[in-house]
DNA sequence: GGTTAAACGTGATAAAAATCTCATAACGCC
DNA sequence: GGCGTTATGAGATTTTTATCACGTTTAACC
């Protein structure tokens, strides 16, 4: 059973519990497992069995000898950590591309999170439909968190204005940013961001494939 | 000046360089520089000062006693050790949401890729254009890949054909993949893979939202 | 039931990454 | 030109992350 442990759980943890618990939802999709070993999920997944024992015993998960680990208690446990039970809205700010991409992938649903408004400066996009909600004004922006409580904030608009909104969203009672603009964002302590930058990607890519 | 050195850099160093060039060169393009300190840029990226020489120190950038670096020198090198100024051609196969989203940020060419071809499976889709490219049927990807020596790939298609699609592509000559798809691929020891799973960022989101 | 093989849990170890300390060098000022 | 200030560069240290090694547990098999 997935025992409250408060020490906090590191990002890199977090990171491959989250593959593990992907990895186990769609394998037992597949084919059905009761129990699973750590051998089979770093095969998987290419870490090291120890690894994969060392993070499930972060949040409590025991394993068998001779058998592994239940599948269902693994995923439940996860679950329980990662806060997936828990639904939780988040509003999108900019209805670009990246922003359209993002609200039309349902697959968020499944971990907690509604995207439940999508904002933008553009009066041509305003009204308009993405994803199933109507894209509103900027202006509507701060009433509405405040109005409905929203704690999440998923930023991809042009990196000049970000700072700018971030500030606006955070007075309004926004608790988490996740950026995907290329952008440092200053924020108060109690705010926690999150900075998906896919350029940073390029400087990887393009470096080994000059090289 | 850049001098080569043959060790291989580290991904985390990497992604700090990309960091410490985007940030000269947005700065520079504010208030032209001439010299920079690792002061400043540790301050203004959240990072320490001796990380930043270090990581300068690994391209062999030297820098002067009392004065820092020479912003276009750091520049240069930075490009020339990430290899931004060798254009690249890729293609992009799946012309979805996300797809369209990449193909239409053109802030890609100034690291030197260019996305040359879009490739999807839905009829309704070939024919139409995504940032200027044609749609074209997966039919026409291995013929593409071979004829114009692409070393590319960019996949945003769904989990399920993406290792197929890894497969043809590698076996047409592709060195790279910059998969954006919730999948670990298979592939041999000299082709490259670049996983970007936004779906990561949602363990942190939720655990952070949550606790 | 006892034996064996397979998997766990954990303390020790190694590798990697970040940070600290300080001697050295360069510019600006008098 | 000498002196103080300030930034670098490199070695030492700490912290984090990953891996190894091994004793323990448990199901399967005779």
């Amino acid at each position: 059973m997935a025992k409250d442990d408060s020490a906090r759980l590191r990002r890199v943890v977090l990171e491959r519990l989250m593959r593990y618990y992907r990895w186990l939802s769609e394998s037992t999709f597949r084919k059905p497992l009761r129990t699973v070993t750590s051998a089979q999920i770093a095969e998987a997944l290419d870490v090291d069995p120890t690894q994969v024992r060392k993070d499930f015993g972060a949040v409590g998960l025991v394993g068998m000898g001779r058998v592994g680990f239940e599948v269902c208690e693994v995923c439940r446990a996860i679950r329980y950590v990662l806060g997936f039970d828990q639904r939780y809205e988040g509003v999108l700010i900019g209805a670009g591309h990246l922003g359209s991409a993002l609200a039309a992938y349902n697959g968020f649903a499944s971990y907690g999170l509604e995207i439940v408004a999508v904002f933008d400066n553009d009066k041509r996009k305003i009204g308009s439909k993405v994803a199933g909600c109507a894209v509103q004004s900027m202006r509507a922006l701060k009433p509405y968190i405040r109005k409905h409580n929203i704690r999440l904030a998923i930023l991809t608009t042009p990196a000049e204005v970000s700072q700018e909104l971030v500030d606006r969203v955070v007075s309004a009672g926004v608790k988490a940013i996740w950026n995907f603009t290329p952008t440092r964002l200053t924020v108060p302590p109690d705010v926690f961001v999150r900075n998906e930058h896919i350029s940073l990607g390029l400087s990887e890519i393009a470096y080994h494939l000059v090289k």
